[in-house]
DNA sequence: ACATTATAGAGTCTTATAGTCTTTGATTAA
DNA sequence: TTAATCAAAGACTATAAGACTCTATAATGT
């Protein structure tokens, strides 16, 4: 079990966007050479967080990606969940009796990580890595 | 980012094997039909629970698998690393700078779910299971 | 010896990841 | 209005991991 590269990019790419405090969109190309990852394949993560409404695009000459208003508090696990989904790590398909007690404690320790998550903002992030 | 059904085998065949408080070994014949699984199958995670040191196993007629003694303290979080290793969820493979400080909060909140998955233990398990 | 059981290895099938390539559509600058 | 620049979308491919199966071998009890 591993969070996947594209995770990984898109939380790189989302840094790069708070911390280059432009006024003008960057384009993908540029985002890209930031992570040695083909432009191509990071717009189609881009293009993931543009439809979960963390960051918007303008196409055309001198377009490119931005963050959305209030960028601020778009917390780790908004960035997670717009790549990975939102559906739970573990679950127990087992036909056996209506509550799974081992479900119930995946879900539980599950939830502590998404707590932190949650916690950890763009904005602390962008505060820490100056 | 899924956890394994391999996993979801371990954790039920340990709670199967933790409620049988019998003092045979169990065959994987049986454990298998209790979660509709092949035996051969899962008699590969059981080899890695044994190789973890929480099972035992006998071969041979009336042979068959066991807890170890001292059962009663392993956590989700050892059965959980003995199938999927125990390596992090999350690597910047990026090369940037010495402390990424996305690596730095991805690993804390998995911390924070192997905290929890450390304090559940089997024989906790069995208790609410009853 | 023989039945029973675990262990190990090789092989298969399916799915997800990690991309690439190409076309289309929007926007701006000349 | 045309060309250049950019994002979006779809089809495609390649690799690896997951989820098994099958077969052979080794250990143990009767």
């Amino acid at each position: 079990m591993k969070y996947s590269k594209a995770t990984n990019y898109a939380l790189h790419t989302m840094l790069n966007l708070a911390m280059s405090n432009s006024s003008k969109p960057i384009g993908v190309q540029t985002l890209a050479e930031q992570q040695n990852v083909s432009p191509t394949y990071l717009s189609k993560i881009l293009t993931k967080l543009v439809k979960e409404g963390m960051v918007s695009s303008v196409s055309g000459a001198n377009g490119g990606y931005s963050l959305t208003k209030g960028w601020e508090s778009i917390s780790f696990l908004d960035i997670i969940f717009a790549i990975e989904g939102k559906s739970s790590l573990f679950e127990c398909g087992l036909d056996h009796g209506p509550h799974c007690q081992i479900q119930k404690v995946m879900l539980e320790s599950e939830e502590k990580m998404e707590e932190e998550l949650r916690r950890q903002t763009l904005a602390g992030l962008v505060q820490t890595s100056k």
